[in-house]
RNA sequence: GCGCCCGUAGCUCAGUGGAUAGAGCAAUGGAUUUCUAAUCCAUCGGUCGGAGGUUCGAUCCCUCCCGGGCGCGCCA
């Protein structure tokens, strides 16, 4: 089912050919919604764009587009306004029709893909031994939904959790492990432990040369595979990942694969020969580098830095002099296993913006060993603390996921127990409402501000945020209910012959119909909050209407016409939040 | 120093070549015999950090400046 905005585009188009005029290279002729209503639906500037180029009368081009244009019922004759911005209305049967025939279609008027993708998506990426905090939202929740829209519009979608489950790190857990580790504590809550006794060992360290020296040692013993180390490890990414589900399972998170680090162990050494047998890393001051191969300018150059007014080399370390790997070496061979075991057309990192040249070196370095595999870095600002600077994660100065959203759903518990709903039914809502708030908070933000934390943004319950869009489904399904009482099966509307006459009616028609376009835009620069945006207009119209157009209380073909109309809108609500991740709930 | 990101209403943020720059919160005033008031309507609120430039048209593109964040060989 193609959107007005593919229809529109491809009318114009076809009205330019009709009417002789050549689009100059580099004009896209397009078409998009309307920046005021008050304009009409859609609109396009493309004469005035093909004036500019070509040095015609604006206004004389978009007569002629309109003379050839042929709307053929569909839409009304095209306006011309200002200094030639081609303005279009569609008719209201052509907006009752797109209602019905959008009801009827289970992808709710999203147009699949004609090339489907394989793609691999890199999202969450904890690290073992530590507890999730705020900063793993942007990526858990970006990546998810990123991975549930891709998936949607019909790409194959691989999810794998690249987590963090090798590195230096276990040298202090290791004997932190063997000589201060309380049992019970560990039992009680393991990651809680770990990082208590990381951080006693990391602040021994500082007072005490020896204790860093035998935590090095430890680390060393690990890597070589002594048994003892290799089994202490395994219960520590064990223990992590036990609590990890539960927190993923909280959130609705999955993942089709948990590759992390250690994973790929075994693929270090033969890559960095393979990197050094083809000449694209060299050995340098005792450690393997990959250097500028001079292709770029120096700006562009991911491999060059200014030092002083001159161009030094930035190389990526891929083998340090004492022979250990690196976060690039094991990214590299991460690529290696997408592209060649999972066959990836695509990859995405879903990581934070501070991490742009590490992954402009990685992905170039791969490009290098011949790998044509889309790569892309979906980055994010960070989340800053009270005093407008990062989190220091290391020093683990954040603050928890779990208390993040056990802190939202007691807030919602709050508002929910004042509510006229069954007992049982009331935990659920609040966890749905509050898990919700949280993810919309982060969803409905561009990707890369940088904000501050604040838990009264983060979950609040009122204007624009999860339980406002929950709120406008529920209502509709309150309506259903009452339908439904009256006995008999529940009421489903069938598509057929609607009717759309009220502004308000016209209006919500014609903001649902624009789902599928605002789909695949999310897609096109990975930014779920054009998704949340539009969501949230959806619901603001639907109130509109709602207020305007009494349901129940109508009859006959208008009344059809409204079911229709508040089917569909549900339906697009539920749809659209599932696609960030987010549940809905029947009564709240 | 150089690179990347950012600077929009009192606060938090959308919008990134087009028409009179939008929303939420806060503030003020209204709306419930009516399908859930976690709602709706109205009012208030802006030199889009500053200065030049390109353009018929710039918050958006280019240059410079100011302010903030992050990154820049053996951490991840």
């Amino acid at each position: 089912m193609p959107t007005f905005r593919q229809l529109l585009t491809q009318k114009l188009r076809d009205a330019i050919g009709k009417a002789d005029i050549t689009v100059p290279d580099g004009i896209t002729i397009e078409v998009v919604i309307a920046s005021d209503e008050r304009f009409g639906d859609y609109q396009s500037n493309a004469a005035m764009m093909v004036a500019k180029a070509a040095r015609m009368n604006p206004r004389q081009l978009a007569d002629a587009i309109v003379t050839a244009f042929d709307g053929s019922c569909f839409c009304e004759m095209p306006t011309i306004a200002g200094p030639g911005f081609l303005n279009f209305r569609l008719t209201p049967e052509t907006l009752a029709a797109s209602v019905s025939s959008q009801l009827a279609d289970g992808m709710l008027g999203v147009p699949s893909v004609a090339d489907p993708k394989r793609i691999v998506i890199d999202f969450s990426a904890p690290n073992v031994a530590k507890p999730m905090h705020v900063g793993h939202i942007r990526s858990t929740f970006i990546g998810d939904a990123l991975a549930r829209i891709a998936r949607y519009v019909g790409h194959q979608v691989i999810t794998d959790n690249h987590v963090g489950d090798w590195g230096t790190q276990f040298g202090m857990i290791l004997h932190g492990w063997k000589t201060r580790l309380d049992q019970a504590a560990l039992r009680k809550d393991a990651i809680h432990e770990l990082v208590r006794v990381y951080r006693d060992v990391n602040a021994a360290t500082k007072a005490d040369e020896a204790v860093l020296e035998t935590c090095k040692a430890e680390l060393v013993k690990l890597q070589a595979g002594d048994e003892e180390n290799l089994k202490i490890w395994r219960e520590c990414v064990q223990l992590t990942l036990d609590q990890l589900h539960g927190i993923y399972a909280r959130l609705g998170v999955t993942f089709d694969h948990y590759l992390g680090e250690s994973f790929y162990n075994d693929s270090l050494t033969p890559l960095v020969k393979d990197l050094l047998e083809k000449n694209i890393a060299v050995i340098s001051d005792g450690a393997v580098c990959v250097f500028s191969d001079g292709s770029r300018k120096p700006e562009q150059d991911p491999f060059l830095i200014n030092r002083g007014g001159e161009w030094v080399p930035a190389p990526c370390l891929v083998r340090k002099s004492d022979g250990g790997f690196l976060y690039s070496t094991t990214d590299l061979a991460t690529i290696d296993h997408r592209v060649r075991q999972f066959t990836a057309d695509e990859i995405w990192y879903v990581v934070g913006a501070p991490q742009q040249l590490h992954f402009r070196q990685v992905f170039e370095v791969s490009q290098r060993r011949g790998h044509a595999t889309r790569m892309e870095h979906i980055a994010f600002g960070s989340i800053l603390g009270p005093d407008g600077k990062m989190f220091k994660t290391r020093s683990g100065e954040s603050v928890g996921l779990l208390e993040v959203l056990e802190e939202a759903v007691e807030r919602a518990a709050v508002v929910v127990a004042e509510r006229d709903l069954p007992d049982n039914d009331k935990s659920k809502i609040a966890e749905v409402i509050g898990i919700g708030a949280v993810k919309y908070a982060e969803l409905s933000q561009h990707r890369m501000t940088d904000y501050k934390f604040s838990w009264d943004k983060m979950l609040s319950l009122q204007g624009n945020t999860a339980p406002y869009l929950i709120n406008a489904y529920v209502r509709i399904r309150s309506i259903f209910r009452k339908l439904d009482s009256g006995g008999g099966c529940p009421h489903t509307p069938s598509p057929s012959s609607v009717a759309i006459t009220e502004d308000a009616e016209r209006k919500l028609a014609l903001k649902l119909s624009q789902f599928g376009e605002i789909v695949h835009d999310v897609l096109s620069d990975f930014r779920p909050n054009l998704l949340a945006q539009y969501l949230f207009e959806l619901a603001d119209t639907f109130h509109g209407f709602y207020e305007a157009c009494p349901v129940l209380r109508s009859e006959g073909l208008t009344r059809h016409s409204r079911l229709v109309l508040c089917e569909l809108t549900s339906r697009v609500l539920q749809t659209g939040l599932g696609l960030l991740g987010i549940q809905t709930t029947e009564r709240m």
